[in-house]
DNA sequence: ATATAATATGACTACAAAGTCACATGACCT
DNA sequence: AGGTCATGTGACTTTGTAGTCATATTATAT
């Protein structure tokens, strides 16, 4: 967590520094993001940086804090509705809530994309303590009671298939970004629901009448 | 690629070196790997390192070229397959290359991976080009071919589509080797026909008598 | 106005990186 | 043996990094 004095700055002063600290770490991985660019960026000096924040480590966990905080805002509805939604409800909408975050911060979902898959494991486990299997288990939990219900093929790989889940969940996001770049609403959903088609339905013909 | 001198060098110190090689650039990312680590490990001074390869990219690229050219004799029985086997056996036994390749070459397949992965794209670019987009390509020809045939549901989104079948081979093959660690063929078949299950035919219960 | 505490500063340290270069060593030919 | 050319070497340069610290500035309280 930053220092008090970084919390006692004027609003537009911390803002323009997190603003810089967040290009950073949107175009550089955190290895190559440097302090001293963001310092320059910031317009404040180098010791100032060290008044506001522990080091480096601490900035960037802060970021990746904001940027959890401010996806999970977008995912409340999921959350909140978890056992009035079916499976395929829940999946979709948590796509399109993850589109959705990409669309309105795209540089904050860049930069926790690349935490995610980012393969240093000891900054990860600093980080955030197994954050990801969370929601994998999330999932595998949905798809037990969606096979109980059934919803869901009970022939399915439980752990496979939440996987796939999961990190489609990230795939399509930056699918959408680079590819789609859909403007409104609708068409983020029409997206969202190809890509639910394909986990619901697979990709064979069904109807093939050879 | 690498001086002449490079391949003018005794077999047992080239391979140590590639080695060092690989085991650095396995650990580290590109940016973090050093030559320093590497000349160390290899038991050469840092200037020979410098007769051999023009720079670090220089080592790199030839580091990515050699996992590109060993996964390749992976996938020969699929490239001389292509109009014998169907889109979904050609998925498979993909996958099942990709599987084997990760397999039998940890190290190679990690760096590659990381490679695909890393957003850097400047240093992509200099290194491949379009090669991911390429076999994107083989993919969105393969499902056209598969729509024509009858084989594919036509409703879905080709790029979609091959956009997750490609970035699915880069998890199951990750999966595999975390999760799973099966030991001999059988299993490795088996886990992926449980994924080409999924994929052909979607996670939805179809037999559901509500 | 004066004293005290909080904040701002940039030159500085210590370190590690990639890449260079003058020189040393060794092989091979005449 | 002498000469030539390829290869080996590690101290060195340059550049960039994270983090420090003595000092200057500013705000606050008395």
């Amino acid at each position: 967590m930053p220092k008090n004095t970084f919390f006692n700055l004027p609003e537009d002063k911390r803002e323009k520094i997190l603003d810089s600290a967040i290009d950073e770490f949107a175009k550089y991985s955190y290895h190559k993001a440097s302090i001293n660019r963001i310092v320059k960026k910031s317009g404040i000096a180098k010791g100032s940086f060290y008044q506001y924040f522990e080091d480096k480590k601490d900035l960037y966990k802060y970021i990746i804090d904001i940027s959890t905080q401010k996806k999970l805002k977008y995912l409340t509805y999921v959350m909140n509705n978890l056992n009035r939604l079916n499976f395929f409800q829940i999946v979709r909408e948590l796509y399109l809530a993850g589109i959705k975050f990409a669309k309105d911060n795209p540089k904050l979902s860049e930069i926790a994309n690349n935490f995610v898959r980012d393969t240093d494991s000891n900054l990860k486990d600093e980080i955030l303590e197994s954050g990801i299997k969370k929601s994998n288990n999330l999932f595998k939990q949905l798809l037990t009671q969606g096979i109980d219900n059934g919803d869901i093929d009970p022939n399915i790989d439980i752990d496979l298939v939440a996987y796939v889940i999961t990190s489609l969940s990230i795939s399509i996001s930056e699918y959408f970004i680079k590819e789609v770049k859909g403007e409104d609403e609708m068409e983020i959903m029409a997206f969202v629901d190809k890509m639910l088609y394909i986990i619901e339905n697979g990709i064979k013909n069904k109807n093939k009448g050879n």
